[in-house]
RNA sequence: GGCCCCGUAGCUCAGCUGGAUAGAGCAACGGACUUCUAAUCCGUAGGUCGCAGGUUCAAAUCCUGCCGGGGUCGCCA
């Protein structure tokens, strides 16, 4: 057992039952509320836990009654030290410093798998990130979910779920025929024809130019004799996948990854039609129905009139209002269509669905989850996480933006002037509902005090010691497998119980973090994690037996250098939860 | 106006799903480099957790109402 925290929880729960303890009503008492917790304070020990105050009032006694009692059955578990009753009733438990030389043992055992956990019992999840619109290339807007999405998702695997990574394109609507209407004035362009200024309405950036040579250079001017009609079709094709194609070229440089890129389009052909099926199943459960909506509150649109619309009742599934699926012109609302391709996830075996949004999708939420319920019969789960909008600043000075001008700052150019690290531990140092300010000059200039940097040299800091080791014994074996023989019991500086009391905390902390699908929480903990590192490792300055490495003792060198690798294996798999390198040297 | 998010130190933010005396970083001040890389560390100072009620052994955390900021609001994608 590599989690303390659930070891100790359960051998609480043993010692509440051997007390005897009754409810008040005769009944065994709950001991699910029980929880054990680093304490705040280290001077408290290292485990605390709340179970005399969450079983006082079922008890009918005293916390700190209750507390006595528990602490007295605690007393016979050879790991405990001391187990004292604190405050209003918490139980404050001191383990034995050979505790911790197991608890290393275990570790160093685990390797690489260290803090995963079958939380997630396999249970099959798609994550769905990024999405941007295969109109362009992705822009900043989209960094901020892209990496937030993909550390998601490397969490949630790392927490025991059989995690797909998906990708929504977005080729279906009118905007796709913008798209290739935008590439057929490049291609004429391409052709030699003066088409002066870019039209309003139409895509005006330079990236279409290259798609506007490469159809003139297969169709030469083939197209210009086609009716739209004809021309659309195909132009559109080879667009989008021009564009898709870029769009992968940006996430790759953001070392972003999925496994499945799912097109609008697919949901209908093939003999097939996900759209019909879905609006098909919710006529069948009595969901949808011909009517009008009620105005919204307040100030009323200046073109509002009534209107009969096909309607979804999302308000039988806590939205509120009901949602349109039809267009006046009979062709199905974007909406409808998102409802096929949840419940075409579902179809896929995907009833727990997670989608990555921006904040401006607030409005989204509610309908999305009333659909996925309605459809799935109760069944299917979709959460979506918000990620609030990011914004720019150079210096201090805000970076305008105009999508419609065709000036934005693209991924490319944040990753290009930043770095991928930088970029992403920054998009992750931080809740997603929280905006974020990313000032380019901050996250340049003060890179050293970037906190990406700090992680990434204690990972560096400790694979030189290792360097060091290999030379003050020269012909000693410190790989993975000496050190599993260390003498772990000759580590009892406080600094390095400390350490690896930090070192326990990760599989919790994974945990935690999976159940609220806040990979941020990964970020902070590697942040204290490097913190203890450095610290420790600066207190060898003023007490030199203290170093990690003691030339003339090499019985106590290989167990600090099991130590420091244990914290190395987690700083190693935090990162890589975050998609962040973990590097054996700064440069 | 309805709905969603945010409000914690001068600034940027954590706060482990209700726990003990609310924590980091930056900025300020004072210290530590003949060192296993000082890209680091130690110390000092700094708070009415937006405001007011409520729930209970216990509230920054949950509920209600205000105040302030952002997002969004019938067929767009």
């Amino acid at each position: 057992m590599t989690n303390i925290f659930k070891d100790f929880t359960s051998r609480i729960q043993s010692a509440v039952l051997s007390t005897g303890l009754t409810a008040r009503s005769g009944e065994a008492l709950d001991i699910s509320r029980i929880v054990v917790e680093p304490p705040r304070d280290p001077s408290h020990g290292d485990l605390a836990t709340n179970a005399a105050m969450v079983l006082a009032k079922g008890a009918g006694m005293k916390p700190r009654d209750i507390a006595e009692k528990i602490a007295a059955a605690l007393e016979g578990d050879p790991d405990i030290a001391a187990a004292e009753v604190a405050g209003p009733g918490f139980i404050n438990i001191r383990l034995e410093p050979g505790f911790w030389a197991a608890f290393l043992a275990s570790v160093l055992k685990a390797g690489e798998g260290y803090g995963r956990s079958d939380l997630g019992g396999n249970v099959k999840v798609n994550v769905e990130y990024v999405s941007a619109n295969p109109t362009g290339p992705m822009h900043v807007g989209h960094c901020r979910g892209a990496v937030v999405g993909d550390a998601l998702a490397g969490l949630l695997d790392f927490a025991g779920y059989d995690v797909t990574r998906e990708y929504y394109i977005n080729d279906a609507g009118s905007q796709v025929d913008v798209l290739a209407r935008s590439a057929f004035l490049r291609y004429r362009e391409a052709l030699g024809e003066d088409i002066g200024t870019i039209p309003e309405g139409l895509y005006p950036g330079d990236y279409l130019k290259p798609v506007g040579a490469a159809l003139a250079e297969r169709y030469g001017e083939e197209l210009l004799a086609m009716d739209e009609a004809d021309w659309l079709p195909i132009v559109k094709d080879i667009t989008i996948d021009a564009m898709m194609e870029m769009i992968r070229g940006d996430l790759a440089a953001l070392s972003v990854h999925h496994d499945v890129f799912f097109s609008e389009r697919s949901l209908v052909g093939n003999g097939k039609n996900r759209v019909e099926e879905a609006i098909r199943d919710l006529r069948d459960r009595d969901l949808i129905y011909v009517g009008t909506l009620p105005p919204p509150k307040g100030q009323l649109p200046d073109d509002w009139e009534d209107r009969e619309q096909t309607l979804f009742r999302s308000t039988d599934f806590g939205d509120d209002v009901d949602r349109a699926l039809l267009k006046s012109d009979g062709s199905y609302t974007y909406f409808a269509s998102d409802i096929a391709y949840h419940y075409d996830k579902y179809l896929r075996g995907f009833g727990y669905q997670i989608d990555v949004l921006g904040a401006d999708h607030g409005g989204y939420v509610k309908r999305m989850q009333a659909a996925v319920k309605a459809i799935t019969g109760g069944e299917g789960k979709l959460e979506i996480k918000l990620c609030q909008l990011v914004k720019l600043f150079r210096g201090g000075e805000p970076v305008k933006m105009s999508k419609r001008s065709g000036e934005f700052v693209t991924l490319r150019d944040v990753v290009d002037e930043v770095g991928v690290d930088p970029v992403r531990f920054m998009m992750l140092y931080r809740k997603n509902d929280a905006p974020l300010d990313f000032d380019f000059q901050k996250v340049t200039e003060q890179s050293r005090d970037n906190p990406v940097f700090y992680v990434q040299y204690a990972h560096a800091r400790i694979a030189s010691v290792f360097r060091q080791a290999d030379e003050a014994f020269a012909g000693s074996d410190f790989g993975p497998e000496a050190l599993c023989a260390a003498p772990l019991d000759l580590l009892t500086d406080e600094g390095e119980l400390a350490l690896a009391a930090k070192i326990a905390e990760w599989p919790r902390l994974v945990e935690a973090a999976a159940e609220a699908q806040e990979p941020h929480r990964i970020a902070f903990y590697l942040y204290e994690l490097a913190s203890a590192l450095h610290g420790q490792w600066n207190r060898g300055k003023d007490l030199p037996q203290l170093r990690f490495i003691n030339a003339d003792r090499s019985d106590l060198t290989t167990a600090r250098l099991a130590l420091v690798y244990c914290a190395k294996l987690v700083i190693r798999a935090g990162l890589g939860i975050l998609g962040v390198g973990a590097p054996d040297e700064m440069r």
